[in-house]
DNA sequence: CGGTGTCTTGAATACCATCAAGTCTTGTGG
DNA sequence: CCACAAGACTTGATGGTATTCAAGACACCG
């Protein structure tokens, strides 16, 4: 009906040497942890290890047992929890720069799994050495104090959201501030409001709470009434004040 | 219909002289602070000062400045989001001992409203002081974390609740979880079944994303199937096994 | 080339909201 | 202490939003 299959340039996949390149560095917790080394207190540099997964694949699952702290460098993950009736909640999208669970530094049977949604590569810390270095100095701490304050405050968002918004709010809110995250660690195509999109409109759903019919439904009107356009992987809002007004946001 | 009126035993309002006797001792922010004040590194107690504020007044609004952090001592009160159409969602229930906001000790202006819903007393604490004291002894830092994973993972559970379950399972496990939370503070009355419960209907309504309404109807039914009783603002599981199978635990 | 995963669309249905009326309780000022 | 007002709860009728069910189109992959 809609979808003028044009083609456009794609972001380039990243290259990863390292922390010292991430697209994440400033504000992210990559960057605490490459502050870490930077100051470390012996010469022994913090204990990591490089891993990949693809796409689809299960990272770890609720209630395995792990030794370690993720972090991830590049591709997109989903923390989500699986109910017995096989329906599933989604919690958080972790992209680039992302701890993966804050509570893996305390606990090492995490309550939510972890799955890549598209490749995905990612560090893992020793908990009690990272740990320990992060307590160590009292900044750092604090540093990550402000992570998690922040991580809740998404949490109770999405819980306003999912108690008390209509369908096509929580998708426009979940859009924007997709996008957002990604302006703010330069990963646009193209112009300030088009990304990369590698969701599943199921992703959609499971975030939302919804069913993937309805969203197929939602943004199907939103292409309509020209907001959005989504299509090969790729999102653009076009409109972005008409979508800010959908989600009641700014 | 049924409600009858049995009086019964009500616990009699908890004296409050100090956190030494707080109900919370043992496992709730509260008993932190305790030991903070044991061990206090200089001879200076930990500045504080105790408040009251009477039943549906409001403690304090989203973005209110504040340089003080508080904890309650006595009372239930709500952490709740109010939205610009007049809903509201309620984000957690306080009971004594719970830090009222862990996001206080780094950020001035909470982005929740905290109201009492019966009678509360509470301490506040110097951000600051708090903040530096909880900070310069690491297991104490550590001690904290683990609460607020505490905290992040009942958010998580909310989401849960929220984004994939239905109305009854919603309620069920809203009054599993306050039996148990009260359970752990030895504030039952009568059976272990039993409690002081002090929540309009609407309280609930909003905690769980229905109308007032509907949580009337929910809860007429789990009366009439003999699940729970509850009037005079007092809750007692009748059949604790059916209860949780509707809420899906355990 | 069949199989699987993804998306779309329409029809029927279920669940919860809204509206409305009435009872009962709680709080307040005279 | 009573009268009255406001708040809290109940119940039934009606409506809307999102789910479920079903069928088909399309892309991608082994």
């Amino acid at each position: 009906m809609n979808a003028v299959a044009v083609a456009r340039p794609r972001a380039a996949p990243v290259p990863h040497p390292g922390c010292g390149v991430c697209v994440a560095r400033g504000f992210t917790f990559c960057d605490m942890v490459a502050e870490l080394n930077k100051t470390a207190p012996r010469g022994r540099p913090l204990a990591q290890e490089v891993r990949k997964v693809a796409a689809r694949r299960t990272i770890f699952r609720a209630h395995d047992d792990l030794d370690y702290v993720p972090i991830i460098c590049s591709g997109w993950a989903v923390t989500s929890v699986m109910l017995s009736d096989g329906s599933r909640q989604i919690l958080h999208f972790l992209l680039p720069g992302d701890i993966v669970l804050s509570a893996l530094l305390f606990e090492p049977k995490p309550t939510v799994s972890i799955e890549a949604i598209t490749d995905v590569t990612y560090r893992v810390f020793n908990r009690v050495d990272l740990r320990e270095r992060l307590f160590s100095k009292a900044d750092l701490a604090e540093k990550l104090a402000v992570l998690w304050t922040e991580s809740k405050r998404r949490a109770d968002e999405l819980i306003v959201d999912l108690g008390r918004r209509g369908a096509p709010e929580r998708v426009a809110r979940l859009l924007l501030t997709l996008v957002e995250r990604l302006q703010s660690r330069d990963m646009t195509i193209g112009g300030p409001f088009e990304i990369d999109f590698p969701l599943r409109q199921h992703h959609i759903a499971d975030a939302v709470g919804l069913t993937p019919v309805h969203v197929s439904k939602l943004l199907s009107e939103f292409r309509r009434t020209g907001i959005i356009r989504l299509s090969e992987r790729t999102l653009a809002i076009l409109d972005p004040d008409r979508l800010r007004a959908l989600a009641k946001l700014r």
